[in-house]
DNA sequence: CTCCTGAATT
DNA sequence: AATTCAGGAG
């Protein structure tokens, strides 16, 4: 029985993975989305970003972000009144999602309190309600942390891109971690457009725009050469 | 691995 | 109407 090679450069040489990397970042150039919490450098209100997002769409969460962290500046303030943030989130719907977001923010208060910055050596998946994922997102932007966000969409590309079959479940598969921290560090140790968090993003938008779930644009893709499914396509 | 849960998609 | 989605937790 055949085992396939565990290791990132394996599946996409260090010299392919550059060459991604390069065009990944001038295609997000000019087609990034931007959102409020991308620029944000309030540790709180980018945590309380992600847990919105959480299997709500982008342009839905915008608004409520807006508003609630005009209302709520840190966990601290947020831990006093529980009501108004349940009201704040209501819309998203997702009730028990809400009681969670409430438990985190508990916790975040009760440990971080109102202070502005995090010490870079926290760890966030200690937090109720926070993962891998989050963690990513927050580390990359906050301390430019070389940590790869992997969400079931990232890892839809990286399945394409080596033509693995894809299911949600890939994107806690050791290969897949490995190929997306072995990109991570080799994007990073590039000259330019070498940002954690612009990369993760990057890799997001892409994603959301291009590498679509169902129907993707592989003709619009600016990595269809080097995707071993794009490359059906031709 | 399974479960959670209700919005989104087909 | 039925299926898929989605990070995190157990």
């Amino acid at each position: 029985m055949e085992r396939r090679s565990k290791t990132g450069t394996s599946l996409l040489n260090r010299s392919t993975q550059k060459a991604i990397h390069r065009k990944l970042m001038g295609w997000f150039a000019t087609s990034r989305r931007n959102y409020p919490w991308r620029t944000t450098q309030n540790w709180f209100h980018l945590i309380m970003a992600e847990l919105m997002l959480r299997r709500t769409r982008s342009d839905q969460v915008a608004s409520v972000y807006e508003s609630f962290t005009k209302k709520y500046r840190n966990a601290s303030q947020a831990n006093l009144d529980p009501d108004g943030v349940q009201e704040e989130l209501r819309s998203l719907g997702l009730n028990w999602r809400n009681e969670q977001i409430l438990q985190t923010i508990q916790f975040l208060s009760h440990t971080f309190g109102s202070r502005r910055r995090l010490q870079a050596t926290v760890d966030l998946t200690e937090t109720p309600g926070i993962g891998d994922y989050c963690n990513a997102m927050v580390r990359s932007k906050l301390f430019q942390d070389t940590l790869p966000a992997i969400d079931s969409n990232i890892a839809r590309i990286y399945c394409r891109l080596t033509d693995v079959k894809f299911h949600p479940e890939m994107r806690r598969k050791a290969w897949l971690r490995q190929l997306a921290a072995d990109f991570m560090q080799t994007a990073t140790a590039s000259s330019s457009n070498n940002d954690p968090f612009e990369i993760n993003l990057a890799l997001l938008d892409l994603a959301a725009l291009v590498c679509k779930p169902s129907a993707p644009r592989c003709i619009e893709c600016p990595i269809q050469k080097h995707c071993k499914t794009g490359q059906k396509k031709l």
